[in-house]
DNA sequence: GCCAACGTTGGC
DNA sequence: GCCAACGTTGGC
């Protein structure tokens, strides 16, 4: 069991949307980057996976997901009216991949980036740096325990 | 809205 | 294969 943490706008994708579709869980999809892409690959069904809030008034961490599916092709690579589509990839040879996510808690209070820029853990993550644009990324597990601990 | 960081694209 | 231009991300 690995962990992770996904970062989304909450207009977009947020805790609210987990909560709305808590028994069904959430195609993760429309990742158009190559480290993101990789990452999403190795994830497996059981894996844990935080969600951060990006691109808000109060950025930080909201909630705990799970992985419920093997990754598989994102569809909107292959839809012409999607803002996904992607005209270089092939049933035959996907480019992109999705993952579906299910609400596994919300936590009891958001942990704000300010925040996990003071914790030891950490310290050496891309989520803390300046200009990071990964929207994908593992997570030790000291890095879980420690959210899991203050949230 | 601003701006820094960084990935992608395309000309050469 | 280089690199400038451009677009996007994301904190503030």
């Amino acid at each position: 069991m690995a962990y992770w943490l996904i970062k989304s706008e909450p207009e977009e994708c947020g805790l609210t949307h987990f909560i709305a579709a808590s028994d069904q869980g959430i195609p993760w999809d429309g990742v158009r980057n190559y480290q993101a892409r990789n990452f999403i690959r190795a994830m497996q069904p059981g894996d844990r996976v935080l969600l951060y809030h990006s691109s808000c008034q109060r950025v930080g961490i909201a909630g705990e997901l799970r992985v419920i599916s093997e990754p598989y092709p994102d569809p909107l690579q292959f839809d012409p009216d999607s803002r996904y589509f992607d005209a270089k990839a092939t049933r035959v040879v996907p480019r992109w991949t999705a993952i579906d996510l299910v609400l596994a808690s919300a936590l009891s209070r958001l942990v704000p980036l300010v925040e996990l820029k003071r914790m030891k853990a950490f310290k050496s993550s891309p989520l803390v740096k300046k200009g990071n644009r990964l929207s994908v990324m593992p997570l030790t597990r000291e890095q879980w325990l420690a959210v899991e601990k203050i949230a």
